[in-house]
DNA sequence: AAGATATAGTTTGATATCCAACTATCGGCA
DNA sequence: TGCCGATAGTTGGATATCAAACTATATCTT
């Protein structure tokens, strides 16, 4: 995590490359792809320090969300609602498992999967998660402006739901 | 690279667990930090597919379209134009290098930097790379919807710009 | 009921990325 | 001239992620 160019300091020349700041972007100046994903980048950044103070890894929120949201979910199930892959989900709830932020138990009915639920510990640590949380969306909004925020955000749904 | 949940196919309820259809989002479905992180996933996904036609890594691009629009750069400045940490560079250049797309000058006024040149192949190979690009982007603004466009660039410039 | 197919979660191997430490070189200054 | 702090790029160690293969269990089909 912590991608990004971090202090964005005052950019120097190489004598022979250009100046930092007259590089030419060219198309990534106005294309979408691009842009969208220095914004991703810078906004994850900005959350990652923001959550560090609660101690916890920022790809931890909306899985612990997630799980608050719909007690006794399934991994599989976490995992399409957060957009990773299952596998991926195996390491992090060993991890938060092991911390007692969440608590697993095998279904018995189905004998292959895991309910999954918060515990108090877990329910804590997401309710300090949450005021980061909120801080940052101000953020945001103060960025964005209030006006335009439904349509920001109605854009994003339409590109997540319908890009092919 | 090729994040995301794939094909969207219909999803199955564990009698134990909730229907997928009927995950509670909770903050998560109104909040823009979450909702930029699917958007970015799933553009990111769909310019791999599309790329992949060219045998060429999504990433790539735009180190790609940075370098012929600013020959000579050197590898601090392309990673500070990309918003990567100079050391991701490394194997992407060597990469690049090796599969004869992009040329590696030595500079000689400073021995420990390295000029960066697109050569004929990689100039062919962006090319096509710009094909897959503006039928991606003309699709995301089929999507975002042209009235909506400019607006949305911007805030996602600013977002990159003013988040802290 | 037996075999075939599907599903839940884990393991394995790959890639992308970061950060910090390193090597070589540069540039200033005493 | 010779050292010292900055800079260019690489290396090494860590984490996050995916895809495919795997294990165990469940469900369907005949």
């Amino acid at each position: 995590m912590a991608r990004g160019r971090g202090d964005a300091g005052p950019m120097r020349r190489g004598r022979n490359g250009q100046d930092a700041e007259s590089i030419k972007f060219g198309p990534l100046e106005y294309w979408v792809g691009f842009n969208l994903r220095m914004a991703q980048d810078a906004t994850f950044d900005a959350f990652s320090r923001r959550s560090k103070d609660v101690g916890e890894k920022p790809g931890r929120f909306s899985t612990l969300v997630l799980i608050a949201r719909n007690p006794g979910i399934s991994q599989t199930e976490l995992s399409l609602a957060n957009g990773r892959d299952k596998s991926s989900l195996t390491p992090v709830l060993e991890d938060l498992v092991r911390r007692g932020l969440v608590e697993r138990k095998r279904v018995r009915s189905d004998r292959r999967a895991y309910r999954l639920n918060l515990t108090p510990s877990g329910k804590a640590t997401l309710a300090q998660l949450m005021r980061c949380a909120r801080r940052h969306e101000r953020n945001l909004d103060r960025i964005i402006g209030a006006r335009d925020r439904k349509r920001f955000l109605a854009a994003l749904k339409r590109i997540a739901a319908e890009i092919d």
